[in-house]
Formats: structure tokens, sequence, C-alpha cells
DNA sequence: AATGTGACACAAT
DNA sequence: TATTGTGCCACAT
């Protein structure tokens, strides 16, 4: 019985099936990347059988960031020429490369150096 | 309801 | 080689 009064419980926002698993799985991933290494939107997009929909991956890490940012390593995704793309979307632009260089990575110029060095791609390695 | 924008990537010109 | 256009899907206006 519901009874509910008259709203519902109402969820949540995009909380229907469906495009809720792909951002979920986007967040695993993206928990999955190791200490010290970073890896591309395109690369998750691929894993996940969406190669073209680098940018749904940004937008879910993006939500990740005021969800879960503690436990969402967002700051691990780069583009694919390791250009720290997302940096305007912490809290500050400079969070993004801090933390990649706390983490032993070398950044230059809002720039991963080395990208290929530290890249992940768990098409590969998961 | 329709249009525009966006944390990307690739093909075509 | 550089530029332009397209696909992807969700969200903002």
């Amino acid at each position: 019985m519901k009874s509910l009064s008259t709203g519902n419980a109402d969820p949540g926002p995009t909380a229907r099936p469906g495009s809720g698993d792909f951002e979920r799985d986007v967040h695993a991933v993206a928990r999955l990347v190791p200490f010290g290494r970073v890896t591309s939107y395109g690369a998750i997009a691929r894993y996940l059988g969406a190669a073209r929909s680098g940018r749904m991956v940004g937008w879910a890490m993006n939500r990740a960031l005021g969800a879960e940012g503690a436990v969402v390593p967002a700051h691990r995704v780069v583009n694919r020429h390791g250009l720290l793309t997302g940096r305007m979307h912490f809290p500050t632009p400079t969070t993004m490369g801090q933390r990649l260089r706390a983490e032993g990575i070398e950044v230059r110029d809002e720039q991963v150096v080395d990208f290929e060095r530290h890249f992940w791609d768990p098409s590969t390695e998961l």
C-alpha cells in the first residue's frame, strides 16, 4: 500500500535503471585505477562498451565529485592526450594536478608527463 | 518541446 | 598537418 501522501518518495533524480547503471559502472572502474596511475575517459567508455561516449564518462565523474568525490579518484581520469581537462570542475583548478603530483605523477602545464607510462587501461590491465 | 552545451574521441576534408 | 563535422547521451535554459 502506498498511502504515501502525495508526492511519493521520489528516490532521486535520474534514479531510473539503465542510465544509472552506466554511471555506477563508471565510478566502479574509476575506483579501480591504481594509486599513481591514470586512465582516460575514452578507455573507460570503451571498456563499458560505449567507445564514443567519453562525454558521458565525464558527466558521471562530475556527479561523483558532488556525491562521493572522496571515493572516486576523478583526478586520475584525463583525456586521451593526458591533459587535465576536468580540472575546472574541482574545488580549485589546481586540485587535480596537485593530487596527481601527490601520487608521484609529474604534471606539467596541465598535462601529465609521460602519460603513456602512467596510463592504466581497464581493457588491458583489468 | 526544442536547442545548445559539454570533464571526449574519431573520420573525413 | 590543421580544421570541421559527427556520434554519444544527459542536463540546462
